[in-house]
RNA sequence: CGCGGGGUAGAGCAGUUUGGUAGCUCGUCGGGCUCAUAACCCGGAGGUCGAGGGUUCAAGUCCCUCCCCCGCAACCA
């Protein structure tokens, strides 16, 4: 839209007030601040010299949006448009934190087991205030936690869900189908208040009296960062959001659905001199190598080591994730089909074909564009399929299907190489020079709609290609005209538009990605701190036998439960363990484990489990058994 | 248990609204051509359209049941 000469302005930013990042600042000894700058700057770069073209891209801890998200809040505070609820919160004063519910245990008042977290009990299926507990424990810090009241602000959703449930399902039936059924689903589900204010100490400071301590909930303060982030580029910002006629659309993926279309229009109404977005395309998600990638992890290809590994090909990955970007859903990114594509669609179909018409031009020409002449039917066609194939590329473009605008546009340089291929101007050269020159033209014209065609999706090359055959800065509307050059125009010497990517290179970042695992699985990651001691006394109350398993089950309809029947020695029971992840129901027949044999029964899945077995988790979350290294008998005491 | 999206050739996708020869971009095999970083042309192999049942003359498409992947939901933003 931006080359059609349109008003656009591309904006984003990073949400910096994630609890998250105070965790890790925590851990690694540092401010959040100091977090949050880091990451900033390397995302910031990242996208800079990937040309992506953001006017500007924030943070959320810059001062205008402090002042943007306050002055936000402070509008809908003094119109009457949170609701005020004030409550009685466990507060853990060891950990000096307000506690959700459910990091809290205690033992739930109706069946009076154990281990009842503070929004349900599992054992019984009640649902629970976290005040009703006996014997609350903050799972954070083990101390008992005490009540203090808590003010907060909610914002009413349910009073948007008519008119959000009117704007969406009603107006904006061409929403994707995934964001639409997401959308509908929350709807039909029924909107509920939902808090916009948190205790914590990172974040914008809620701009009320008497609110010391609370900051805004991320989610409330986030989005309006795009505000934030369009006052800081024009004080003109007013017109982007405040004008009917201009269209919002956020570019998102599909975890963040909800915030987009439902939250964030609902404030936007709530305040109400904003426009709502008028579009959310979200992706589905991108794996690597088929693993769901982690920046934690480590499991990512960062954008600065790529540009260290790849120099200068910046649009190679340009290309490779529009090419196969989710639109519809997950997707792969795989270094074997990143070559592929290299290698076979940008080299030989797109850079071979502008190398052939650059370098005939040259031979033949020395350079000069030759002179149109007399045409053939397979000219005209040729020369009418190219108008086609710009609008149908600036079709998909505008309806936000960029992996098929993407094909659309290589279309071209297809279409390139077929007309070269038939009309071979390498044999006609020798009877007709006449009629070369004429194909030549042609085919010129072919490249330097390419230029401008592909400029969208491979900026670097683009503009690479409009200096190689000397063509100026172009309107993009000018594009599918057959007289881009005119006759006798000079184009510079062929240079190659793409390499070859080799085997090497791609095994290089495999391997790469293979340290990674074997880094990630022998990183002993941070251990907990240890828990408040105990006294012998309750240690001796612990009972834990070796045991074995006889039996062994799926439990139907879960995902992580097994049925298993343990030998302890004392008698057979029945023990519901979450390991299915981990272990196939059969290859642990037999094993010897150490089971706490004195756990209150508990019913799990419409099953008493009667005891529990001992399992180490390790840095990515497998499970192990924890077994006497030597066969001993079932019933022996662990001690 | 609930809700949303997805499951189509080795890879990535379209086709499902309105049933009628299963297609596109690559890869792969054989042949042709050769200006070029081997494009283009011709021909071939490769699919139980996630599984099962039903409706129909006819099902990838409509109906029912189930399985798998990914998200959402239990105040995680």
């Amino acid at each position: 839209l931006r080359l059609k000469g349109e008003d656009v302005i591309m904006i984003g930013g990073s949400d910096e007030h994630g609890v998250p990042i105070t965790l890790k600042a925590k851990r690694e000894g540092i401010t959040p601040q100091d977090v949050v700058d880091k990451y900033h700057n390397i995302i910031k770069d990242s996208f800079e010299r990937f040309g992506i073209s953001f006017d500007i891209y924030s943070r959320t801890t810059s001062e205008t949006h402090y002042e943007t998200a306050s002055d936000f809040f402070k509008t809908l505070y003094v119109n009457g448009k949170f609701i005020e609820k004030e409550s009685e919160q466990y507060y853990d004063e060891v950990a000096g934190q307000f506690l959700a519910d459910r990091y809290i245990t205690g033992t739930c008042p109706h069946c009076h087991s154990e281990g009842a977290y503070g929004d349900q009990c599992e054992k019984c299926g009640t649902s629970l205030n976290a005040t009703d507990l006996v014997n609350p424990k903050s799972v954070i810090s083990g101390s008992q936690p005490v009540m203090r009241n808590t003010k907060h602000w909610y914002l009413p959703l349910d009073q948007h869900e008519e008119s959000l449930r009117k704007w969406i399902l009603e107006d904006h039936k061409e929403w994707k189908s995934n964001v639409y059924g997401q959308c509908k689903s929350w709807l039909d589900m029924g909107l509920q208040p939902r808090a916009v204010s948190r205790d914590l100490d990172w974040g914008v400071p809620v701009p009320v009296k008497g609110a010391d301590g609370k900051v805004l909930y991320v989610w409330f303060d986030a989005p309006i960062g795009y505000i934030s982030a369009t006052k800081e580029l024009t004080p003109d910002w007013e017109k982007y959001w405040k004008s009917d006629d201009c269209r919002m659309i956020h570019f998102i993926g599909k975890d963040n659905i909800v915030f987009h279309c439902i939250v964030f229009p609902a404030m936007l109404s709530a305040e109400g001199s904003y426009i709502l977005p008028d579009n959310v395309p979200a992706n589905e998600f991108l794996n690597l190598e088929g693993d769901k990638i982690s920046t934690s992890r480590n499991w990512a290809v960062w954008l600065h080591e790529y540009l260290e590994d790849f120099k200068g090909k910046e649009d190679v990955l340009r290309y490779v994730l529009t090419a196969t970007a989710p639109e519809t859903k997950d997707n792969d990114f795989t270094w074997r089909d990143f070559q592929a594509r290299n290698n076979n669609e940008l080299v030989a179909v797109f850079g071979n074909f502008v190398n052939r018409v650059t370098v005939l031009t040259q031979k033949y020409y020395n350079g000069a564009v030759p002179a149109l002449g007399e045409l053939t039917d397979f000219d005209r066609e040729t020369m009418l399929d190219i108008p086609q194939i710009v609008e149908r590329t600036e079709e998909l473009l505008n309806t936000f299907h960029f992996r098929d605008a993407l094909r659309e546009a290589m279309n071209l340089a297809r279409l390139g190489n077929k007309y070269l291929a038939d009309t071979e101007p390498w044999k006609l050269i020798k009877s007709d020079a006449e009629r070369v020159k004429t194909i030549m033209h042609i085919s010129i014209q072919i490249t330097a709609n390419l230029a401008i065609l592909m400029e969208p999706f491979l900026p670097f090359t683009a503009r690479k290609l409009q200096n190689m055959i000397n063509l100026g800065k172009q309107d993009w509307n000018i594009c599918g005209s057959m007289e881009i050059l005119a006759e006798g125009h000079i184009i510079n010497e062929p240079t190659l538009l793409f390499d070859k990517i080799e085997d090497t290179e791609i095994e290089a970042q495999l391997s790469k990605l293979a340290k990674t695992k074997t880094d990630n699985a022998a990183s002993t990651a941070v251990a907990n701190p240890a828990k408040e001691n105990v006294s012998f006394d309750d240690f001796g109350k612990i009972d834990i036998r070796v045991g074995k398993i006889i039996e062994a089950e799926k439990v139907p309809k879960t995902k992580k439960l097994l049925k298993l029947k343990v030998d302890t020695g004392i008698d057979q029971r029945t023990v519901v363990s979450g390991i299915a992840e981990y272990f196939e129901p059969e290859a642990i027949i037999g094993r010897q484990v150490s089971i706490l044999v004195n756990l209150a029964p508990r019913e799990i899945k419409g099953i008493v489990s009667q005891g529990m077995i001992l399992m180490a988790e390790d840095a990515n979350g497998a499970l192990h058994f924890i077994s006497p290294a030597d066969n001993i008998k079932p019933g022996s005491e662990v001690r």
